[in-house]
RNA sequence: GGCCCGUUGGUCAAGUGGUUAAGACACGGCCCUUUCACGGCUGUAACAUGGGUUCGAAUCCCGUACGGGUCACCA
């Protein structure tokens, strides 16, 4: 079974030299997690800092595990997180196909190829008995391993299903190197002969990326550190094959505490999760890049980065060993900012829904009220529970008038309200500078501090000790009417 | 259990033999102020541990502890 390498060394040709090439492969899970997230972005990174090219690659080689509708959670994340690819199932590319099942009959050969050279064998034994758990690594000898060239045509002539296994040398060690990790060596004899071709003819997770690898010319493998210690067993098949190792990258684990990964199983927030929770993409991107890197040089104070400055100063150097703990507070603090640094017309465009979902009410300004929301909110999710007032106004008791910094008491703000109420109504103009500078004379004229009559106004208007804005942004939004029934509605309260 | 890897404040982290051991989040205080925020200023807080090497170790070596990963015809 003769492979025909003209047609791999033509595909290699028309892979620029020197162009650095990554990939993100993830298998169709329907699921993207925050480390997978982390390790798209490190990997598209890693491609625009060198203006080279990213590849997307879809790894389903596990016929049981395939999820429906899975790729369209990855295709839709990418895009949405603006990780765009060059090569993949989707735009094509010199190198394709890019969905692994669709190559299926690509492996064969060159598993074949390594029996050829001696580094792999074919095994016929029965599938995994019971598992005898002995605790302990025993490479026991695969008796396949050592039968004849004849023994395996009897088998293979007989139809025998077998699958193909990586023959690992019993002696010396093997050193492989990771960017951030360094040289590390093992033994060979820690190592098992692993399969490479599955019994239905499906390459395993480790074989197919290497051949991929290889044949898509990917310079940089970005990967989780899960798959370290099966590096030095990717280094024998490149150095069997003959093929240039590629730079490896491997990245620790996104954590939920001390102990365990983030996990859809510990209910931790996949990316669609924190969009729901209210979060921005652009303050996730931001924070997930920082978790577990950090750039270069001189020390900056300032965290937030646009995707720009992220491809500018990514630094696979930069990337770090440890594993890192997620925090959400630190995600929330990300994204307050990024909500403030919006335009105000592009805060009012997020916010909308989120006020609509409690100011219903069509006469109400909802850009103004948005306007008093953007430095006032960490999720937008946060937003519906602050400005319910606008539209009812709360069942609130009289003690709310009450405040010591601002001099009030039931008191005091029965009389300020009773000269607030004719001051607004007399109004000529009901915009934010007219009733500021109205209530800030009638403060003056009645020689309190102006705290001593806005605190009842707002209070009175809002029916809740804690509010987006002031009293005048308050009444200004309300308007006219519904502020002065508001008004005397808490004049009537303290008067009861 | 074997093998591999990791360990700087509560969290993210800078640091590659000589620093008062950065910075960010969170937390405390102060200022601003029409509530709450925003903003500004400021404070508390760290090199897991024991031995070396060295004039000098967060930085190099060895051990210990703790944590993680891996040991599939899953990826």
């Amino acid at each position: 079974m003769a492979l025909d390498m003209t047609f791999f060394q033509d595909l290699e040709s028309r892979i620029p030299k020197g162009q650095v090439r990554t990939r993100f492969a993830p298998s169709p899970t329907g699921y993207m997690h925050v480390g997978n997230l982390r390790t798209a972005l490190y990997t598209w990174l890693i491609a625009r800092h060198n203006h080279g090219v990213f590849i997307l690659r879809i790894e389903d080689t596990d016929q049981g595990r395939l999820v429906e509708g899975a790729t369209d959670v990855i295709y839709r994340t990418m895009a949405e997180c603006g990780l765009n690819h060059d090569e993949g199932p989707d735009v094509g590319g010199p190198v394709g196909p890019y969905i692994q099942s669709e190559r299926r009959d690509l492996y064969l050969p060159f598993a074949q190829l390594l029996v050829e050279k001696g580094a792999a064998y074919y095994c016929f034994c029965e599938k995994a008995e019971s598992e005898e758990d002995s605790g302990e690594f025993d490479r026991a000898d695969d008796p396949c391993r050592s039968l004849s060239a004849e023994e395996v045509a009897a088998n293979l002539a007989a139809g025998k299903p077998y699958v193909i296994r990586q023959r690992i040398p019993h002696e010396g060690t093997t050193t492989f190197h990771d960017v951030s990790f360094g040289d590390i060596t093992v033994e060979n004899k820690t190592l098992d002969d692993q399969v490479l071709l599955k019994r239905d003819g499906l390459p395993t997770y480790n074989f197919a990326n290497v051949v991929d690898d290889h044949l898509m010319g990917i310079t940089h493998v970005v990967r989780g550190s899960e798959y370290l210690s099966s590096a030095p067993k990717y280094n024998l098949l490149y150095e069997a094959f003959g093929w240039e190792i590629p730079t490896y990258v491997h990245c620790s684990p996104v954590m939920r505490d001390q102990h365990n990964k983030m996990s859809k199983r510990h209910g931790d927030p996949s990316y669609e999760d924190l969009k729901a929770q209210g979060y921005l993409t652009d303050a996730i991107l931001n924070y997930v890049t920082l978790l577990g890197w950090s750039p270069k040089g001189e020390r900056s104070e300032q965290e937030i980065f646009t995707m720009d400055e992220l491809v500018e100063a990514f630094d696979i150097a930069g990337i770090s060993k440890s594993p890192a703990i997620f925090d959400i507070e630190k995600l929330t603090y990300f994204n307050a900012t990024y909500l403030r640094r919006l335009t105000p017309e592009a805060f009012a465009k997020v916010a909308e829904p989120y006020i609509r979902q409690s100011v219903k009410n069509p006469a109400i300004d909802v850009s103004a009220i948005a306007a008093l929301l953007q430095a006032r909110c960490e999720r937008l999710t946060d937003i519906p529970e602050k400005v319910d007032f606008f539209d009812a106004l709360p069942d609130y008791g009289v003690e709310c008038f009450t405040n010591k910094k601002s001099k009030t008491n039931s008191e005091v703000s029965l009389a300020m309200l009773q000269a607030a109420v004719p001051t607004l109504e007399a109004l000529p103009a009901w915009t934010d500078e007219a009733i500021h500078d109205a209530l800030v004379s009638l403060a003056e004229q009645l020689g309190v501090k102006n705290a001593t009559l806005m605190w009842p106004v707002r209070i009175a208007a809002a029916g809740k000790l804690v509010t987006p804005g002031g009293a005048v942004e308050i009444c200004r939004i309300l308007g006219r009417d519904e502020t002065l029934r508001r008004l005397r509605l808490g004049m009537e309260k303290l008067a009861g």
